[in-house]
DNA sequence: TATAAAATTGTAATAGTTACAAATTTGTAA
DNA sequence: TTACAAATTTGTAACTATTACAATTTTATA
């Protein structure tokens, strides 16, 4: 159940609690970028002594050791991403969607002509999404 | 002076104000993707009575027109962004600068293929810009 | 099992942005 | 040019996401 994440923070050497393998196992699971209070109030459930703080401590520990990935897609607030290969993102302005976009760029290592390090790479798109428009024609 | 940006507002029907003005005139002329902040304070000089609102109200107006883009790039707040054709943004992890990367990639039409309507692409790096890089060397 | 270091909790503070009502300004038409 | 309705500006207060911090609890280790 929990073994996988366990073996994930212990590679990282971070200290195992259960409210970190809570939050790492929430992402996991849901892979739709929720945000932190989303993870919150999801594991508060199972967990009613859980603290915000303790959500947003977890989730920076994580993000620090490249496990889990934010994208600040939306401007207003953090989502968060269980970290998997170099993918871009659509939001739908309409449902408010975040949709994967499994393409990378392969132009990519063009941009880092300015002699800059790159240690991370965000495509954001923004639009309406597949189902909204289809929904707009009815 | 200000007639270049008299034209903008005129040509899209948005009703001209001294504030405004100043706003789109401090963007044009300050390509540093400032903050919100940054603009008011800036423009505060020469017109103590301007508001923080009618800063945010104006920028809002602007980007509803398409004249001017915010970029999500930092995660905690927004920058603006004068109205160029589609471009890049490197942000310096160091000196927090954002630098224009003037690059569109080729193949950001293969993204759509989910048949999302796309109406904004924002590509976002992240890392230590080159001069940050050349001073940790010193 | 004892202990030091680190994590969790709860509350309060902060930062960026938005809501709102009163006063002012804008564009238009007589 | 003046008058007026509609829109904008202003100032303040509210709101939301996130961070700071001190007291308590838990973790990893010896």
């Amino acid at each position: 159940m929990m073994e996988q994440y366990v073996k994930i923070l212990k590679e990282h050497a971070i200290k195992i609690t259960p409210q970190r393998l809570e939050v790492l196992k929430y992402l996991d699971t849901h892979r739709n970028h929720p945000t932190a209070y989303e993870i919150y109030e999801a594991l508060k459930k199972d967990n009613p002594s859980l603290s915000k703080t303790t959500v947003y401590n977890s989730l920076e520990v994580l993000q620090r050791h490249d496990i889990i990935h934010s994208l600040t897609i939306s401007g207003s607030e953090l989502r968060y991403d269980f970290r998997t290969e170099v993918h871009h993102h659509f939001l739908c302005r309409k449902c408010g969607k975040i949709i994967d976009i499994d393409v990378g760029c392969p132009y990519m290592d063009e941009f880092l002509n300015g002699g800059h390090r790159v240690e991370e790479v965000h495509g954001y798109f923004k639009g309406i999404c597949k189902e909204c428009l289809k929904k707009k024609g009815e």
